[in-house]
DNA sequence: GTCTATACCAAGATAGAC
DNA sequence: GTCTATCTTGGTATAGAC
C-alpha cells in the first residue's frame, strides 16, 4: 500500500484510539492494532506519538473548523436563523464523535506544552470562522461556549446509555431540540 | 502526623500534580514528590491511582460547588445582577486554576467508566445548584456554557504568557471584563 | 504511620531482516 | 514498505522492616 494511503488509514484508527484514551492514555501499540499494523510501523512512519498525537488534534479540528466554514459560505446561509444551520451541522459531528472527543483531550491536555500550543492554535481558527457568520461577539461567544459543554457533556458519556439516568437530561435539553438529541443517543 | 491530616495534605498535592497531568499522565510518584512522602505511602493510603483520582476529582467539584451555593444562599444574592455576583466567585476559582484543571481533566476522561461516571454526578450537582439562582433554563445553561469555554481556555493555557499572542484575545474578551482578565494572567 | 526494596508489567523507541 | 525482536525506561503495586 502507498505510504499516503496508509497515512490516513493511520491517522483514522489514532483519531479513534486517542478519542477513548487521550493521549497520554493510549499507547503506540493500541493505535497500531486498530489500525492493522505493527506498533514500530506506527513510531517510524510519524516520529514520536507526541507528533501524532498533534496531527490527528490539528486534523480533526480543521475538520471541524471546515465543517462550520461550508455552511457559513453556502449561497443560502442566513445571519439571521444561522443558528439552526450551523447547530444541525454541529450535530452531525456529534454523532460521529471521535472527532469531538480527541479535539476535548487536545484541549484539556495543557500539561504538554507542545499540544497546549496547537490547541490554542486550533481553537482560534475555528473562533475566526465563527466570525465570519456576521454576528456581534456575544452571539459568536455563545454559540462557542453551548458548543463546547455540548462537548463536555459528549466527552463524560452523558449522551451514553448510562448517562441517562444522571440528571442531565435537563441540561441537554435545554442545549439541543428532542428531534437531534434522539439522533446523538442512537449512534452511542 | 495524623492520618486525617496526611490525607488532606496529599489530596493537596495530588489536585496540583493531576491538574497539570491529568490521570493517565500522571505517575503516583509525582504525587508522591509533591506531597514529599514515599510513592508506596500514597498507594497504600488510597488503595489505588484511580480512587486517588476520583476522590480528588470529587473534591474539587464539591469545592466548586460550594463556591456557587455560598454565592447563591448569601442574603444579597439578587437574580437580576447575579451573574456579576456568581461570576466574581467563578473569577476567583480561574486565578486559584488547580481545580478547575482537575475538574476538566476529570469531564474529559470518558474513556474510564469510573472517572466518567463520577464527572456526570459532579456535573448534574453543579447545574442542580445553579438552577437555585431562580434563573430560566437558557441563562443557567448560558452561565454554564461560559463558564465551560473559560475553563478549555484556561486548560490550554490562554490566559498565561505563551497565550496572549494567539488571536484568542478577543473571545476571553467577550467572556470577562478588563478587570479580571489581569487578575487572572498574574497568577498565571 | 512511614519507609526501602523489589516484583512485575507496560510502553516508546531502535536495529535490522525481508 | 513492513515486520520481528529487543533494549530501556518508567510506573503500579506488594512485601516487609522499623
Amino acid at each position: 500500500m502507498p505510504a499516503e494511503e496508509r497515512r490516513e488509514q493511520i491517522l483514522d484508527a489514532a483519531t479513534r484510539a486517542f478519542a477513548e484514551g487521550g493521549y497520554a492514555g493510549t499507547s503506540t501499540d493500541h493505535v497500531a492494532k486498530e489500525a492493522g499494523v505493527s506498533q514500530p510501523y506506527v513510531v517510524r512512519m510519524f516520529g514520536t506519538k507526541l507528533e501524532l498525537f498533534l496531527q490527528v488534534l490539528t486534523r480533526a479540528c480543521s475538520a471541524i473548523e471546515e465543517t462550520f466554514a461550508a455552511v457559513i459560505a453556502s449561497d443560502d446561509f442566513d445571519p439571521e436563523t444561522g443558528d439552526v444551520q450551523l447547530g444541525t451541522a454541529y450535530t452531525e459531528l456529534l454523532a460521529d464523535s471521535d472527532l469531538l472527543r480527541v479535539m476535548m483531550h487536545g484541549f484539556a491536555t495543557g500539561g504538554v506544552p507542545e499540544i497546549a500550543a496547537t490547541a490554542r492554535t486550533q481553537m482560534a481558527r475555528i473562533f475566526s470562522t465563527l466570525q465570519r457568520t456576521g454576528w456581534d461577539e456575544e452571539r459568536v461567544r455563545d454559540f462557542l461556549a453551548v458548543g463546547m459543554l455540548l462537548n463536555v457533556l459528549l466527552s463524560m458519556g452523558a449522551f451514553g446509555p448510562d448517562g441517562k439516568t444522571d440528571g442531565l437530561g435537563d441540561l441537554i435539553g435545554s442545549c439541543l431540540p428532542e428531534e437531534l438529541i434522539a439522533r446523538v443517543e442512537e449512534s452511542e
